[in-house]
DNA sequence: CCAGTGTGTCTACGGTCGATGACATCACCC
DNA sequence: GGGTGATGTCATCGACCGTAGACACACTGG
């Protein structure tokens, strides 16, 4: 193990910490199947192989990844904040959970695990929204509004569009929340 | 060639036209890279090494599809009907051009054909939508109200959102104009 | 100094991918 | 009726994928 504060040459600590972070990026950036283990010990600095010993396959990997970035839930409010959820996810870019939504894994663990994490970030918060303000179809205006927001989120680290990509990100927030919003009164 | 009204046993009009058809169902459901020759072979009932001959490579394939599925745009109205383009685009469900704006083709030449037909469907009228409304910033406004429609759209069809997939096609579309018609003005 | 264990490196396997080209079969024409 | 081009079938190539395991090295405890 570890001797105090002294680095080691070889810390098998720091290794995964570096897969996990690097796999997070790419998983982020590029989806779960389009990264490859190689990619990943490549931007890691470290050995693809590691991946296995340390994870034991790429999609537990994938699973860590998930559970690392679930922090605790913003606190449950009456009302979302569409602006602030928008900004965060905007500055945090794309992530695995997010691809999930548009593009299902074709393992039903992993896509689960990404929808779970999915319904304590966002879902549950909007759709709770649309349900104090009274509407009808509160679960689906909520799922509504949450397609449209990664659609939103995914787009502009894509790049496809030029002007969504390169505009102020205070302006796209702002004007994604008034979008967003209008399906769920106020 | 063909001998008049006469069916033949081997006819690469066929072939043709059928590996054309699989190619542009598989890649909607499942996107460029996630769609194999052996698979559009399979559904279209045709040897897949005809692809390469028929079409030259995959990409050649693709960029068929594309440019197939690309009837005459619609008249250019001063406002863009948000609700029958989404009932058309929930209705046709997702298509190569959809997911290019949520994840970049690596080849640079499928991107853009792709976005030149994005560009002729929707962009275009979206836009000239929120100009003649008067708003500021109306390319910004159309990228973001397309952004949004395709995450509509791809999250539908994936099923990740369950309420989203299974509501009645006319209350979503109902939804989701009124969502994406918020920035446009009106 | 030596064993034992944690850690890293490297090669290779089985599988799938897009693509290629050899070969077989069919239809037609002189 | 035999040649000729069009069409279809098949085996295989090289590349890349995730995974596994053999091996080398570093550090620790006796």
């Amino acid at each position: 193990m570890t001797t105090g504060t002294t680095t080691r040459r070889h810390d098998s600590a720091v290794s995964r910490a570096r897969l996990l972070e690097a796999a997070d990026e790419l998983f982020s950036e590029r989806g779960f199947e389009r990264t490859t283990v190689r990619d990943i010990g490549a931007r890691a600095g470290v050995d693809p192989a590691l991946i296995a010993r340390y994870y034991g396959s790429k999609a537990e990997l994938y699973l860590a990844a998930l559970r690392r970035g679930g922090r605790p839930a913003p606190p449950a409010a009456d009302r979302v904040d569409l602006e602030a959820v928008l900004t965060r996810l905007l500055t945090r870019g794309p992530s695995p959970t997010l691809w999930a939504v548009v593009r299902r894994h074709e393992d039903p663990d992993l896509q689960a695990a990404a929808m779970e994490v999915l319904q304590a970030r966002v879902l549950d918060a909007v759709q709770r929204t649309a349900e104090v303000a009274g509407l009808e179809l509160p679960r689906l205006r909520a799922e509504l509004v949450t397609a449209a927001l990664v659609g939103i989120v995914l787009s502009r680290t894509a790049g496809a569009l030029g002007e969504l990509t390169a505009a102020d990100q205070a302006v796209v927030a702002r004007l994604g929340a008034q979008l967003l919003g209008s399906v769920l009164g106020g």
